[in-house]
DNA sequence: TAACTTATGGTACATTTGACTACAAGTCAG
DNA sequence: CTGACTTGTAGTCAAATGTACCATAAGTTA
């Protein structure tokens, strides 16, 4: 892991990390131990320091990827967190980001400042430092809104995922039995899935064909006013 | 906190401010003239540093009021940009915050570093400095997204409005002509919109009966999973 | 080969949407 | 008072979409 202490970091901007993980039905996020620091030994979001010659977003992979080993991933941005006290030593600004991965894809490799990095149920949480708590809460919210608009699923499946898979998830994440043949068909129809000319393999049962999202697609149907709903 | 900081500004923290107004069927944006600085003379968001001893959301409120005299409007945080060439002679990283009014109840006064405050049509618009064209891109966007998920811009109306009254602001936000009795039929389906027992008056026509909105209604079906789309 | 599993395509019906029409209710000019 | 004019409100109808099924295809396993 490289890491580029020759940047002078701007020291009154950091930025916090939510990573969900969707396993079992169940919402995980990645918290990280701090190895130093005012908060040594508390669990919390991974977090950083802003550096001068680095967009935020990129300052946000480099963070994550520096504490927990998580790379490639596909980080948002929240929002920004900026009450007076809500850093003790001194006035801080967060800028918080967030994904939803599958957790089976990564290995943690904690690092930098971070002793340990894992998984928690979001029910198991515990007591964060500064307003990490409520960071979490502002994006557990932002998650659940965000997923009944936005096909924001996709990259919980592998890059090529059958049309079954794809409904599995999303009756997982409504909680609620589809009809293959319509999801199929709705799916299909608003055109930002392609299918790969491959089909399954290693399956006991017709091989289903495999599809994968084709991101530019519907970045240009949703510059157009469509509407994602399942 | 040294004490000597308090009223300093944080220098590469500022606010800029996309406040829309609704006037006359169509979407404006508050602009200031600056009166000093790198852009002396040009159009811009309003927009300012953000001190040490002030939360982001209350430096977002004194910045705009001290530029434009505009005070006591329900500001929310859009998001942080953050690009790191996004201002010419040093790293500024910007938070943006909007609002939706009626321009009506305000009187401005420029104040401060602005010579000038004024609304303009979204479609005339000039060019702006730094990245504010695409600040105000990405506040249309939120903004068109949002009222299509939200019952929102409810507050730029009176309390008892009629259905056209209601068409015509999602007609300005929208920015497309909706049919009046499809748009009718598909809010009353809905079933969060009262009808008083009143009419307008004082309209040289028929008079159209006057509505109100109903929040709590409108809470419980969001609790049944319900969508608002238009 | 028969039985079984999942894939994929279709059909029939109900519901929703969008464009348009008709008529109601009130104002205004003469 | 009357007829032109404005906006409100209700309805029609065809097209699009959604929903609950059914039928067949393509492969696996015993």
């Amino acid at each position: 892991m490289k890491k580029v202490l020759q940047n002078t970091t701007i020291d009154t901007l950091s930025i916090d990390c939510l990573i969900f993980g969707f396993k079992k039905n169940e919402l995980d996020i990645l918290l990280v131990q701090h190895g130093e620091g005012i908060s040594k030994g508390k669990w919390a979001l991974p977090g950083g320091w802003i550096t001068y010659n680095e967009s935020i977003d990129k300052s946000a992979s480099r963070i994550l990827n520096d504490l927990t080993g998580v790379s490639n991933i596909y980080l948002e941005q929240l929002k920004a967190f900026g009450g007076v006290n809500r850093y003790p030593t001194k006035r801080v600004i967060t800028i918080a980001y967030y994904a939803l991965v599958k957790p089976e894809n990564y290995t943690l490799h904690p690092g930098f400042t971070a002793t340990d990095a894992k998984w928690f149920r979001l029910s198991e949480v515990p007591h964060l430092p500064y307003d990490h708590n409520m960071i979490l809460l502002e994006g557990v919210k932002y998650l659940k809104h965000k997923v009944r608009h936005e096909p924001i699923g996709f990259n919980l499946l592998p890059k090529k995922f059958t049309l079954l898979q794809l409904q599995q998830l999303y009756e997982a994440i409504l909680d609620k039995k589809l009809d293959k043949s319509n999801f199929r068909r709705k799916l299909l129809k608003m055109n930002f899935l392609e299918a790969c000319k491959e089909k399954q393999t290693a399956v006991s049962h017709r091989a289903a064909g495999l599809f994968q999202f084709n991101k530019r697609t519907y970045n240009n149907l949703t510059e157009k006013g469509f509407t994602f709903e399942l």
